[in-house]
DNA sequence: AACAAAACCGATTGACGATCGGTTTTACAT
DNA sequence: ATGTAAAACCGATCGTCAATCGGTTTTGTT
């Protein structure tokens, strides 16, 4: 999955204000870099057959929706890129996790910690 | 960064074969997807300009290198990617990790604990 | 210097995101 | 039901970039 530009600012524009037209996307984007309502349409009808996005007629227009959590997308993101590089997602996050970790502050060490803690709580109960 | 099938394939390779020249890794994958020569050559060369491959000369030939470490590279895709999403790597590595952990086996999670262990120990010792 | 081997160059192709003009469809008001 | 305005939809173009490979130039060796 390759996104590009504009399609990488729309999604992150509907995590950070939820639902919207194209109408409304256009409004956003137009002072920032110009351009037409067509081409906010077609990006977002890409990013809709693309499965990241879901619509629903309302009145006139469609109104769009991220169809997955921004947390969700990244772990896709992350297992769909690593999965030429390894054999599986866990051992693609203990590489990147060891790669990223020395730049780790104690606190997001412990955030961390408290994540997985609760995970293996969550693997007991099952 | 982008990468194309077969420059992700040619990373693979030296990662898992080491240092070789474009005919060696043209032995290597000629029987799997044919090609010529003249395509590795241009694609360890695309490689080495985008500074995913070390080289040196060695007789005629460049010996070709991985100029970084797997796990490197992972992590650097992974904040490249998550760059456009995330304030910084580590809360984009918290969303990858939280999506992701719910399939981790208890065997992968103690892993990652001894990781974070580990790191903890690091940043108390500097 | 001659030769062979590889690097280098340039052109072409195929994907794909971005762009946008023009046409068709459609929701709504009358 | 019909006209109208709004949005969807279509199709063409452009730019970028990986892949491809023939042909030329450079270069290491003898």
């Amino acid at each position: 999955m390759n996104l590009g530009e504009l399609e990488k600012a729309a999604l992150q524009f509907f995590w950070e204000y939820g639902d919207a037209d194209a109408k409304q996307v256009y409004a956003y984007f137009e002072p920032k870099r110009g351009g037409t309502l067509n081409t906010i349409q077609s990006t977002l009808d890409r990013l809709y057959k693309k499965g990241l996005l879901k619509r629903h007629k309302t009145g006139y227009a469609y109104v769009y929706q991220a169809a997955k959590t921004k947390d969700d997308f990244i772990g896709e993101l992350f297992v769909d890129l690593t999965k030429d590089f390894f054999e599986s997602p866990e051992s693609a996050l203990h590489a990147a996790f060891s790669s990223i970790s020395s730049s780790l502050s104690d606190k997001e060490i412990s955030e961390l910690e408290a994540l997985i803690d609760r995970q293996r709580t969550m693997s007991d109960v099952e």
